[in-house]
DNA sequence: AACTGTTGCAACCGCCGATGG
DNA sequence: ACCATCGGCGGTTGCAACAGT
């Protein structure tokens, strides 16, 4: 398929926007709303492409958007986040509100992975449950959760059982205003048969019931329970990670130690 | 004050998946 | 099934502001 000409050849302007294209733009999306990005900006009469009126508005004009710095608690959610989730930075941005994906990854790369970094060249070189160095490495090696986490504050590492469908390793981490609870399986949940999900969705919980979310996976897709803040990864052939949040943490330590063969449930 | 190096952030680029004809 | 188009994403760049000499 041949691409469009950019911008410039279209005559279109790039670069800073000026306070009265932002108006303009503003004003369109208050009058019209944004149906289509491609005609926004000839219907506004905007010499920009439209994505370009896409980017400003979503990272910089929108009503919603936080400004300003990020607070400690926030760097330390994106910390955590970005250790489940990889460079995902839209996922990221998901959760925290006000928040745009490209503020995200500015902040990332300017301030956090040398915070984290620092972290590692300091006694102090372990966060809470994530070892700083992991980090950085993950970023060269994006998502491979597998790599184990045995030597934090709040990590207890399991050997990894006979039954390839039990837990191998339950670690914990915590920071001001998240905790979660990491939990490395060598189970392939490709495999996981009905019967284990049905008995995950009638357990008797009736506070992980509104956190169910059946979410879109070519895993288990009708039956596979997910809290809002909890993510599924598959990392490769034979093993996969359940990330859950705060709020479920007892729920799923429950439900992946029942088989015994584990430590006792860590001080959460 | 002038120059140089560094930092932070807004914006761009290219790719990909979804969608519809 | 194929192709065109669009929106969205992550990586990267350009440049203004700032810090250091």
């Amino acid at each position: 398929m041949v691409r469009a000409p950019c911008c410039e050849k279209m005559g279109l302007k790039k670069g800073p926007w000026t306070p009265e294209e932002d108006q303009i733009l503003i004003n369109y999306i208050k009058l019209y709303g944004h149906g289509n990005w491609r005609a926004l900006p000839k219907q506004a009469g905007l010499l920009r492409c439209g994505k370009s009126c896409r980017l400003r508005w979503t990272n910089y004009l929108r009503p919603d958007i936080k400004r300003g710095n990020f607070t400690r608690e926030e760097e330390d959610t994106i910390i955590n986040l970005h250790e489940m989730l990889g460079n995902r930075w839209s996922a990221i941005a998901a959760r925290l509100p006000g928040r745009t994906d490209n503020e995200i990854k500015n902040v990332w790369h300017t301030h956090l992975k040398k915070r984290l970094k620092q972290n590692h060249g300091s006694n102090d070189n372990k966060r809470q449950g994530i070892d700083s160095s992991q980090d950085i490495k993950k970023e060269q090696e994006p998502v491979n959760f597998l790599s184990p986490v045995t030597d934090s504050p709040g990590c207890r590492p399991v050997s990894p059982p006979e039954s390839s469908s039990e837990v191998s390793t339950v670690t914990t981490s915590e920071n001001n205003s998240n905790m979660c609870m990491k939990i490395e399986t060598h189970q392939d949940f490709s495999e996981i048969d009905e019967n284990f999900w049905s008995e995950v969705l009638s357990a008797d919980n009736s506070s992980m019931a509104s956190d169910f979310q059946v979410v879109g996976s070519d895993l288990q897709p009708q039956y596979l329970p997910i809290s809002p803040l909890a993510t599924f990864e598959p990392v490769n052939d034979y093993g996969s990670n359940l990330y859950v949040s705060d709020t479920n943490m007892d729920f799923w330590y429950n439900l992946f130690t029942r088989a015994g063969d584990l430590p006792e449930q860590p001080e959460i």
